[in-house]
DNA sequence: CTGAAAGCGCTTACAG
DNA sequence: CTGAAAGCGCTTACAG
């Protein structure tokens, strides 16, 4: 019933400056070799016609889709809803948009779960999240579709795809070395999940940084976790119920860390008071339990903007030696932390 | 340097399935009129070929996208995550794509964003969250466009688009009536963010348990909040500082019944044993602390399923009436209500 | 039940 | 610096 009339195309803007669509499409894609009167004048028209080049047109003439794919696997892990964040706030400035699939991680067909989506909206690039980032299936379907694809924080590098990740031993080293300088000797450790190389690399800058001040690992100290709040909860039961308390557990994640906290309070310390705790992640819950928790921040944003330029420049150089980049963290120090009490 | 054909194309399929490309475009489409024999021969093809339509083509050709759109505002807030999560998997199951836009609410050029989001992608429709279902910028961009929108959870149903949200009113009254079945009857109640319809209706809901039990409002009870945990945390800290302390908070939502959790184990309050806390949303992180929470949960993936859904069958029914569907909520009861201690 | 033709709105070679 | 032509891979009327 709209008497609206449809949309304008590029006929029309060609129509109007009095050039050839060939010419408007040049000055849309901001080629060179358009004199500059020529450029202002369909500038003009195409403000005032408020003209929008149609995706659909011009992904299947030019052969891109300007969308990319984020695949996730986990919904409720914040570190991917930041990882979209940072990926939608840049694909815009870059003219592309995001597309978001989640996957079941157990399915049989994950294969064919990727391969069909990449098939039927051929995304220029796709940006993979642990830990799909690692899956074979995932990533034969997206070889096999020629779909080029960034890695975020995998267990491991590929020859033929960009990673981007953050130093994890140094992070680690970082946070113990906060704790040490806080006076504290018995810093206790819960490990991650033993199947995930982060956790190998956390444990690693822990046991570095007690070393590089002469302190020994005490193998009472150290437990194991699996990045859920449940085992750091039990292994913080274990480390706190002992006589010879450790004065700070660094857990290798912030779900632990809340369990530990949870433990703590259960069995009457008060931190940052009786005990120190250090989590990694700073997930949102992080900054809202009491006391807010002191952990590590990894540069998410960052390697999401970075995942986007990789693959929209992909474009002009696909042969271009794929880059494997690890970005700076940072330690945000809140209120679970503190001078070791003495006596 | 691929030796790998190009894809498959329809005229491929009609190739080599002895039939015209309209043919396989109507079994494709799912299209009455097929000789059950033509239908599975091309059937067999196409998965011989392992052809996928071009969701390019098909949008160019046929006008839609298959995309639809969410925007919203807040990344980190879980209810929006979970509406994410709830849509994509749907949309698989529905043949579309979901893509996301993450706006940034204070900007002058919303409606300037929204407009070009839509002018070039042309998703066939648009979810919105609040606050942007709310946007009058929002809203005249979508409309200006013909762009189909649905609205989850708004402050306010319009005319020309349908709307799911929950019952506030009887949650907060249920929520209330399990206080008060614990033998709970000094109830405090946490208000949200005046300018949000959600806030008065959950205060509604509260005040009508209390009545239908004969008890009587406490204006020293009821504290004014605005969602964060801040807000909670003090707003508790005035409740339970009185000789006459509640016996129970309803925080209406999460975040502030984390602040009522800090404030109780600041003062050295045991939950659920001196104070019983409730909160609204079911958030991550409510089961995550210690006690885990006891709070209501949104039907988040139904208002999204629903949602994609409406947005959909909209092409074969587009004058149809604009549906407003209010789906049933559920209490969940964990560790931070009890019986209320007598004496 | 099936098909030939036209067209969706752009970009890609190719010319000049 | 600029343009006419062809084509991307489908769907939409329109016929029969």
């Amino acid at each position: 019933m709209s008497t609206r009339s449809s949309s304008p195309t590029i006929v029309d803007v060609a129509r109007q400056a009095g050039v050839s669509i060939k010419t408007v499409s040049r000055v849309l894609n901001q080629e060179p070799g358009v004199h500059e009167e020529t450029r202002a004048e369909v500038l003009r028209v195409v403000k005032a016609l408020r003209y929008r080049p149609k995706q659909s047109a011009r992904s299947l003439a030019g052969g891109r889709s300007f969308l990319l794919g984020l695949l996730y696997y986990d919904p409720s892990a914040a570190f991917v809803g930041r990882v979209q964040q940072g990926a939608t706030l840049h694909c815009r400035e870059v003219g592309y948009h995001l597309v978001v699939e989640s996957l079941h991680h157990d399915t049989r067909d994950l294969q064919e779960q990727v391969e069909r989506m990449v098939m039927t909206l051929r995304p220029d690039g796709m940006i993979l999240t642990p830990p799909l980032c690692d899956s074979r299936e995932v990533l034969d379907a997206l070889r096999e579709s020629d779909t080029p694809f960034v890695q975020i924080s995998p267990e491991r590098d590929l020859p033929d795809a960009p990673s981007l990740r953050m130093d994890d031993i140094r992070a680690a080293e970082d946070m113990t070395n906060l704790l040490i300088s806080l006076g504290h000797e018995r810093i206790a450790f819960i490990k991650g999940a033993p199947d995930q190389i982060a956790s190998a690399h956390r444990y690693q800058g822990y046991l570095d940084a007690l070393r590089a001040h002469g302190l020994q690992p005490d193998a009472q100290l150290i437990q194991q976790g699996s990045f859920s709040f449940d085992t750091g909860r039990e292994a913080a039961h274990q480390l706190l119920s002992r006589t010879l308390r450790p004065t700070a557990v660094f857990a290798s994640n912030d779900d632990m860390a809340l369990g530990v906290l949870a433990a703590a309070q259960r069995l009457g310390l008060s931190v940052p008071g009786d005990l120190s705790v250090a989590g990694f992640d700073d997930s949102p819950p992080a900054a809202l339990v009491w006391p807010a928790l002191t952990t590590v921040r990894q540069p998410v944003s960052e390697m999401a903007s970075l995942a986007v330029d990789l693959l929209v420049r992909r474009r002009s150089d696909p042969a271009a030696e794929p880059v494997h980049r690890v970005l700076p963290f940072e330690l945000v120090v809140r209120d679970s932390t503190a001078v070791r009490r003495r006596g």
